[in-house]
RNA sequence: GCCCCCGUAGCUCAGUAGGAUAGAGCGGCGGUUUCCUAAACCGCAGGCCAGAGGUUCGAAUCCUCUCGGGGGCGCCA
């Protein structure tokens, strides 16, 4: 990857909190915790809590504090940053320079591939592995709200500076996949039942047919896996979800690392009742667990470790699993195997991602998963689109369940949010095409023209995108995304609303139109990080 | 019984490494277009942040308990 033009460009947030930092340890010594935010515009742009925070540990005032401050804030900021630095209720409010305000519109509008960018990765390594479904079947609607949710994680991993790649694990060993060929053989008809834990969807019907002939369960049930995967793969890809890695369990199962790592759990291990168990409960577990079954069959459990020890082999500094809520038992032995191995349960990040209701009409649609039937991801995109369901999937947050009401994720109009901050794009772009008809364009043009507030406003919230990457990344949150869109969005139209971009006024109509196409860029950005589509046109 | 998630406006949800007067959308009601996209905008109404204690200068946010909804507790994955 080439690298890419560096920018005079440095976030306030980060200056104004290094300072900070850099300032209160040298009066007073440690620091402890303290934020430096957006904050509501009565007050300034941003407010930090640094005085309140230092005036409890040192038992003194917080006006103290911002005494001991002020001075060396003022000094060092006030002609760079601040228009305006007040102390209000124990809170040190900043009002930034309009200069700052413009500065960063221009790297919006004119560099609108890397204006986003940060550095706070600092290219630590991470891997985030998500979906991973059984071979065994279509994707369903919980797979696609992780794959829409990890898939833009990764995304804004990357903008924020990380070595971010996306992995796929597919389990295809073990019972699932005898399961799986025996009931490939009862639909070509080699047996009169399906077993017992079998998979009985339609769905099976046709990889029968394609595949033809089979000569045991295991050669069916491996080849069928194969076919289901590539089915997976691409309805994943027509998700815009792509992986940097797929790693299949059956070759885990052949790794030299499966020795590797029974000689580090070697110390933990005990025998019972002819299995071989993990002493787990020693490393924060509940109870211990199985590695090796009675019958000389290693546990699922065991190869995963075997697994997330390869992914650290790899050299990834974090390991993000995203999970269903069936597998939050899973975290607590996970991280005890990883501690035992020496490589840390911190490395290890699990974000459970909570199930889906599908909503039509008002009323949920009932999926029984025992009969085969259910709602697939092919079929909620046959219906929704791409844009809609990656969009809807990213509006809670991971650990709240998602209503998705299919009816609204198909209108077209305000109550749709996608379409709303859609539309904002395919505005300022239209506006831009009119606009260069009359021979103006935003090239060249003097922001310090923009002097309504409401104009201030939309400038700041738009600086805020930075900040917003930066959040999403480390508290790896990206349903902030869709709600700061929707934010920005509001304030646009209302704007356009209000007043007339192009006017005879060309000084003024370029600088608008700065304004305008800078939104637009940021929007786009904002839509390309979690994966939706920037229409120019409507 | 134990564990995890959730409980905030009529509905769906943001806000939870404690911070300033709790936000948004939808839905409801009432308005806006000779003008760059009305897939838009404006106004009104709507809250004991499930409940009770506690910690704190300060709690929707942290702790304890209770209630309600969902999910999980295998030598399955």
């Amino acid at each position: 990857m080439q690298r890419r033009r560096s920018s005079m460009w440095k976030r306030p947030k980060e200056e104004i909190k290094e300072f900070l930092e850099r300032k209160a340890r040298e009066k007073f010594g440690e620091v402890p915790g303290f934020f430096v935010r957006e904050t509501d515009e009565k007050f300034g742009d941003y407010a930090s809590n640094i005085a309140l925070v230092l005036a409890k540990k040192l038992q003194k005032s917080p006006g103290e504090i911002w005494e001991a401050l002020s001075h060396d804030l003022e000094k060092w900021g006030g002609e760079l940053y601040f228009s305006e630095l007040n102390f209000v209720s124990g809170f040190i409010n900043f009002k930034l320079r309009d200069e700052v305000l413009h500065s960063f519109l221009n790297e919006a509008a004119f560099r609108p591939d890397d204006f986003h960018r940060l550095g706070i990765g600092k290219g630590i390594r991470v891997n985030v592995e998500f979906v991973s479904a059984n071979p065994t079947g279509p994707l369903n609607v919980a797979n696609a709200r992780a794959a829409a949710v990890g898939d833009s994680l990764v995304r804004i991993l990357r903008a924020a500076g990380y070595r971010a790649d996306s992995e796929y694990y597919v389990n295809d060993a073990g019972g699932q996949i005898r399961a799986l060929g025996g009931s490939i053989l009862w639909r070509l008809g080699k047996r009169e039942e399906p077993p017992q834990d079998g998979y009985l969807g339609d769905y099976l019907v046709e990889i029968a047919r394609r595949l033809g002939e089979a000569e045991n369960e295991l050669e069916a049930g491996s080849k069928a896996a194969d076919m289901i995967l590539e089915n997976q793969m691409e309805t994943l890809k027509r998700f815009r979800v792509s992986f940097d890695a797929v790693t299949r369990e059956s070759s885990i199962r052949k790794s030299p690392l499966v020795e590797e790592v029974k000689e580090k759990l070697e110390p933990h291990v005990y025998t019972s009742e002819g299995a071989l168990y993990f002493r787990s409960s020693q490393f924060g577990d509940e109870k211990d667990r199985v590695l090796v079954r009675s019958n000389g069959e290693p546990t699922y459990y065991f190869f995963d470790l075997v697994y997330h020890y390869d992914k650290f082999k790899r050299g990834y500094e974090y390991m993000i699993d995203l999970l269903g809520p069936d597998h939050h038992g899973h975290i607590a032995r996970m991280k005890a195997g990883l501690e035992a191995m020496g490589i840390g349960g911190g490395r290890l990040e699990v974000l459970i991602v909570q199930q889906v209701n599908l909503v039509r009409g008002g009323e949920r649609v009932v999926m029984s998963k025992r009969k085969g039937e259910f709602f697939t991801m092919d079929q909620l995109l046959d219906e929704v689109g791409v844009d809609a369901a990656r969009f809807f999937f990213l509006l809670r947050s991971v650990s709240s369940h998602l209503d998705f009401d299919l009816d609204l994720a198909r209108t077209l109009g305000r109550e749709n949010p996608v379409y709303y901050v859609q539309y904002l794009h395919a505005r300022t772009r239209s506006l831009l095409e009119f606009a260069s008809s009359r021979g103006l364009s935003p090239e060249g043009a003097d922001p310090s023209k923009l002097e309504l507030p409401e104009e201030r406003t939309i400038l700041r919230k738009m600086l805020f995108f930075q900040d917003l990457i930066e959040e999403i990344a480390r508290n790896r949150s990206p349903h902030l995304m869709p709600h700061y869109l929707l934010e920005l969005a509001s304030l646009y139209h209302n704007y356009y609303q209000k007043v007339r971009i192009v006017t005879e006024d060309e000084g003024l109509s370029k600088a608008r139109l700065l304004l305008s196409l800078g939104v637009g860029n940021v929007v786009k950005k904002g839509l390309e990080l979690i994966g939706v589509e920037a229409p120019e046109r409507m």
